[in-house]
DNA sequence: CATGAATGAGAATTCATTCAT
DNA sequence: CATGAATGAATTCTCATTCAT
């Protein structure tokens, strides 16, 4: 791995267990096992390294989702997308982490995670004869932000049950 | 009000809008219109009025939460328990947005706002019908949870649509 | 106790075992067991209580010294003041520990101890037929102030045998 | 010289003068003209600067007394560490004062002067047919601690007699 | 590409002191 | 006589950042 790429990792993993401003260049610079002066190099500054790990995990959300954005069938679909909190990778959480606690920073805008499905789960409920297709979907969508920050922060062991009891009540 | 009330509510303004290390002892002295020295005079130190705060926060909440438990009533309880998110008077959103956003910051350990009427909510909806009370309970709380923070963090006009449509969704 | 006296005992004991600056006037009020505020009713400053203290130790051992100046008989003398040191009643230590120490403040100058009865120790070693009697008076001056500080820090257990040892020594 | 060595120097000419707490780190870094936050950078904290400055004052005080060990015939041992606080370099000064005044303060331990050389005082007394050489020792080096003591607080000069005096009493 | 040395700005906290009561 | 409330100044220490190498 590139001193960068320690640089990010380590930052990624410190920012997605701790606030901002708890965590010092030197921190990530030891975690990288690398100088604090590094960082500066390849980061015009603390900020921007943030910034960068925001883009990064926004991509690698937006990734993930496409996986599944490929599903046609209505049905199916929504299997997926329930699924889908309980399917990431492990490795995967701090983006998740860090991403979704960034909502509760004024400073940066961040989008839903749901955005780019929004509409195809809005269709997918059409097509199971959903009425109030609007609301149906910003109720699923609460639901699943619900199910996936309780993974992020407490693992998906305990949450597993919703996983059956959601795709049982859709009847999917 | 008393100085040290300045203290507390300035805190409580900046902490639930910042982070906690982004919150200086100075910045709080500013906004309460006192010495920084004074709040050392009152708390032993930043993380004592952090923790005073959390304690006084989880004390608002449950009296707001008390109000609604007296409730005998199936049906009106859960009319009640949906409508709580909305209800939550503007001047207490700050001691709400605080002790949610708590749920990041791992050297706190808090409990969820709805553990005191959790069993309120599993018998309710018992009489209500419905199979599967306790994922149908847990799964309400997760409801909850969203519709909570949505209001908390972006206000409650856009969330209103949900208030009716769930009251409804619960024939309540 | 007048409240006075507790703080000029209390400031006394902390001077005595701590540094100057090391000795806050919230510490000597808490010791005292009074306000810290009154500290400075009964004293301009900080400073000033200091300098109270100097005085105060000062005469008190100003006062211990006279007790055998009296003595008029070069022999007996020298064994008084050889004995001095042991003689201090222990409640006296904090005084002498306190005014001893001073030595190494730049910003007070002390006189020694022994200033009051240098002439005497002089006629003294005189009647026993020294030579050489002002290197002789400062040498004996040298050993009792060794003789004391060691007494004021450690106690005066391991120092005893010098006692006899000196007063044998001195032919007295 | 360094800066980390500008650092020590500047401090120990401040902790041999001043108390420990009257010493600020701001006023050592002006004094060695380097930025405070560099003192930081080369010790963990100021306790550890002290502490550092303890071991060299010991290093250096140890060195200075092993040069005048190998002298094997008792007279001319006994003469050398006689003048040993009268040979002391005057840029020295500072690493005694400092080591010396350390007895006063409760937090650190530290060992006698001469206790490297105590053994060799009472084999060169002993050369010399002196009665009761335990206590001939300890006697000695009160002297020996007094006239340093002097010396390191008031200049060598006032004290010159008594080096003539005390080899001519000792017969050296 | 990588680092060690260096610093200015700011943080939490303590302290001596004042004042109204 | 005694205290509680209040504060400005100072102190230790951390941090983001720069620069020479």
């Amino acid at each position: 791995m590139s001193k960068k790429n320690q640089i990010l990792s380590a930052a990624l993993f410190l920012f997605s267990n701790n606030e901002y401003a708890a965590v010092s260049t030197i921190k990530i610079a030891q975690k990288a096992k690398v100088s604090d002066a590094l960082i500066f190099k390849h980061f015009k500054n603390k900020n921007n390294l943030y910034t960068v790990l925001i883009e990064q995990s926004e991509k690698i959300i937006k990734n993930q989702i496409d996986d599944i954005k490929n599903c046609v069938d209505g049905k199916s679909f929504l299997k997926k997308i329930i699924e889908f909190p309980f399917d990431i990778s492990e490795e995967n959480y701090p983006y998740f982490k860090f991403y979704i606690k960034l909502k509760w920073n004024q400073q940066f805008k961040t989008k839903s995670i749901w955005n780019e499905v929004k509409d195809q789960i809005s269709f997918s409920l059409d097509s199971l004869q959903f009425d109030d297709i609007d609301k149906e979907t910003g109720l699923l969508i609460i639901i699943l932000d619900g199910l996936l920050e309780n993974i992020i922060l407490n693992g998906k062991i305990s949450m597993l049950q919703y996983k059956y009891f959601l795709i049982h009540k859709y009847t999917l």
